[in-house]
RNA sequence: GCCACCGUAGCUCAGCUGGUAGAGCAACGCACUCGUAAUGCGUAGGUCAGGAGUUCGAAUCUCCUCGGUGGCUCCA
């Protein structure tokens, strides 16, 4: 005899087994028009699952948040029928409810085109409009596979397959259409919120398997109510016009061109940026204690083979020749600064060093997934590694990963995921090292209070590592930092020191980098700021315009005098308006804009004006110096 | 690399079912010397990504190549 506690702690005692929606029809006939699911001890389920033992049950309405996945498990069910109907021989495969939205991954020998996408997003309404009652039944795992094979629904029968033994088979009906799934659903078509959209089409492979067939993946959005949709569709659009792309362009910052796919030509302004960054992370460095070397760009393929690289990476390594032997253009640091290490014998005194490099790397990533600076085959890496032994590895950790908050902190981003990725099936390196290892990385994340996620299988053969990663402007995920314990390298490359017993030992190999790619993170910078960078980035600090020719002079000493002092200062004398001068330069993101005209000659000042429209009003040189210069010191 | 889509003036884009290329901004010239988000008038600018084919005729249709976009796979 169940007794149900409501959220509000009361209890309602029921003598049979009773389903959630008669307990929303006792509560009140609003509630059970409004119910979509129930959560039974914190499980979302149908709302016609009996319920036969007490239970804690909450009513879910489209006012809770948990209504979003069902809503968007069921707009990809009914998307499934509308394809299926509009388009008879479609085999369905599967279509889950993923953030802001759901796919479902289609095969069918044709390709849908974007009208396509019009015409299921209409008849998907109509099946909402037919408000068809969605049912829950548990069919027997033969059944299932005989009726789903004699439908042609081969995936399906493969999905079926799938289920472990003692899971029961469950087919959720509306209509005339049915699917295999685990649930739950809302009570009807009717229930699904005329508030999506079908966005996009794309390839996916079957089973996320590049060596299988690829099906056509429909994605879509969908919301509460027409004004979430709304809001939705209207992020994205502002997200757009963050796209570094757009604003590398709109700024003059850098270009790609067809000659050099995947390579970034740096214009002057882009590359004030990256110096700038650059400049700063080298101090860092010196900060916290590494060296900082430089090594050759192309390097003889036999050391890369030593390494291991070729074999694994050949593929993607850019080569070039002369003289009969074959060189890798780099596509990684780390061989070439063992070379440095392995120069001279090296004593457990010397542990731990930290070498560094801003080392250019080229990578014959493949064509399709290039992706403006996010993504390209030549970057710079703000790379290091640290040789140490393996009782300093919990000590670097924990000063790298103080490190890299430091700077993130210092380029205003406070929202990192890190997670950590443990040993892999195929591996090498002895347990005792990898539980040593995993133990230090863990324990370093721990004790500075971080959160993380935990990836287990995901390390590499050589070692543990954490990554660190920031979202872009449309929620996409970027790795940047990451430190890697390195078990193997050390060893092929002949890598040794003289321990203190006098024996001649292994070191422990790190690789990290905070950064990643500048490329990368400039991007990011782009878009997380929209282009309006930080006084101490911006390509230009202040322009100084006049307004009529005969402040021309006074202007050119202005920005003489600021350059002298260090800063990025431009004139803009040109025979324009002031409105049309400051209109360029707040469109081009220029932090301060300084007018002089008769008044600021007589006065020796500025009118000073920011990008953000405020104004200032007449400063003196010094004054603005001042702002200035503690704007680079807040990093602001 | 795989699937789909896209590539027109420096930039942003228009060009319907094939009939011989257009706008705004930018550039250049002239006038205007002006006080905080666009001064006016004029001029010039394109082998429609490249190649092949269909056709009397191709920016438009077909095929190939290159590049880009969105996903998928990958990312030492």
């Amino acid at each position: 005899m169940p007794t149900i506690t409501l959220p509000d702690g009361s209890h309602r005692s029921y003598d049979h087994p009773v389903t959630p929606a008669e307990i929303a029809a006792d509560i009140g006939p609003g509630l059970a028009r409004a119910m979509l699911a129930a959560k039974v001890d914190g499980r979302l389920v149908d709302a016609d699952r009996p319920i036969d033992h007490d239970a804690q049950v909450a009513i879910v309405t489209d006012r809770d948040e948990e209504a979003l996945e069902l809503i968007r498990h069921d707009a990809a069910h009914v998307m499934a029928q509308a394809v299926q109907e509009l388009y008879p021989g479609t085999q369905v495969t599967i279509g889950p409810a993923i953030e802001d939205g759901f796919y479902y991954d289609f095969a069918r020998d044709e390709p849908f085109t974007p009208e396509d996408l019009q015409k299921i997003e209409e008849r998907m309404r109509e099946i909402v409009g037919r408000d068809l009652p969605i049912r829950r039944e548990v069919w027997g795992r033969e059944e299932a596979k005989k009726v789903f094979s004699e439908l042609g629904e081969h995936y399906k029968v493969e999905i079926i397959d799938s289920i472990p033994e003692d899971e029961p088979i469950t087919i959720y009906r509306q209509g005339d259409w049915f699917d295999v799934c685990r649930g739950p659903h809302l009570p009807s078509t009717g229930k699904l919120p005329k508030a999506f959209k079908l966005t996009k089409l794309a390839g996916a492979y079957w089973r996320g398997d590049s060596n299988n067939e690829m099906l056509q993946r429909i994605y879509g959005t969908a919301w509460r109510n027409k004004k979430e949709l709304k809001a939705y569709l209207h992020r994205l659009q502002e997200a757009e016009k963050r796209d570094h792309r757009k604003i590398g362009k709109a700024l003059d910052l850098f270009h790609t061109q067809e000659e050099a796919p995947g390579m970034v030509f740096w214009h002057d302004k882009g590359w004030r940026i990256y110096l700038a960054v650059q400049e700063y992370v080298r101090s860092k460095l010196r900060e916290h204690g590494y060296q900082e070397v430089h090594t050759p760009e192309i390097i003889d393929r036999t050391l890369w083979e030593k390494s291991g690289h070729w074999e694994k990476f050949g593929d993607m390594i850019f080569t070039t020749h002369s003289e009969n032997r074959d060189y890798a253009i780099k596509p990684m640091n780390c061989p070439a600064h063992v070379q440095i290490y392995n120069r001279g014998l090296r004593s457990y005194r010397d542990l731990p060093l930290r070498l560094a490099e801003f080392g250019s790397c080229h990578r014959n990533e493949p064509s399709g997934t290039l992706h403006g600076l996010m993504r390209v085959r030549n970057f710079v890496q703000d790379d290091a590694h640290i040789f140490c032994t393996e009782e300093q590895i919990l000590g670097e950790v924990s000063a790298f990963i103080d490190l890299l908050f430091e700077v993130y902190r210092d380029f205003g981003f406070d929202e990192v995921l890190i997670k950590l990725s443990t040993r892999p099936e195929q591996r090498v390196g002895s347990d005792a090292l990898w539980d040593k290892a995993e133990k230090a990385l863990a324990d370093a994340l721990d004790h500075k209070g971080l959160e993380w996620e935990l990836q287990p299988g995901e390390g590499a053969f050589y070692g543990p590592k954490i990554e660190f990663s920031l979202k872009d402007c449309l929620g996409r995920v970027w790795q940047l930092g990451t430190i890697q314990l390195d078990f193997s390298m050390p060893e092929r490359l002949g890598a040794h020191y003289v321990a203190e017993d006098n024996s001649k030992q292994v070191p422990v190999m790190l690789h990290r980098a905070v950064l990643g790619s500048l490329e990368r993170f400039i991007g990011i910078l782009l878009e997380h700021y929209a282009g309006a960078l930080p006084v101490w980035l911006s390509p230009v600090q202040a322009v100084v315009m006049n307004i009529t020719d005969k402040q021309a002079s006074y202007a050119r000493e202005v920005v003489e005098k600021l350059e002298k002092q260090g800063f990025r200062v431009q004139a803009d004398l040109r025979n324009e308006k002031i409105g049309f001068k400051i209109r360029e330069h707040t469109l081009q993101r220029v932090p301060y804009l300084l007018v002089v005209g008769d008044r600021e000659v007589a006065e020796r000042t500025v009118a000073v004006r920011t990008r953000g429209g405020d104004d200032l009003g007449a400063l003196s040189l010094d004054a603005f110096t001042e702002r200035l210069e503690s704007d680079l010191a807040e990093r602001k």
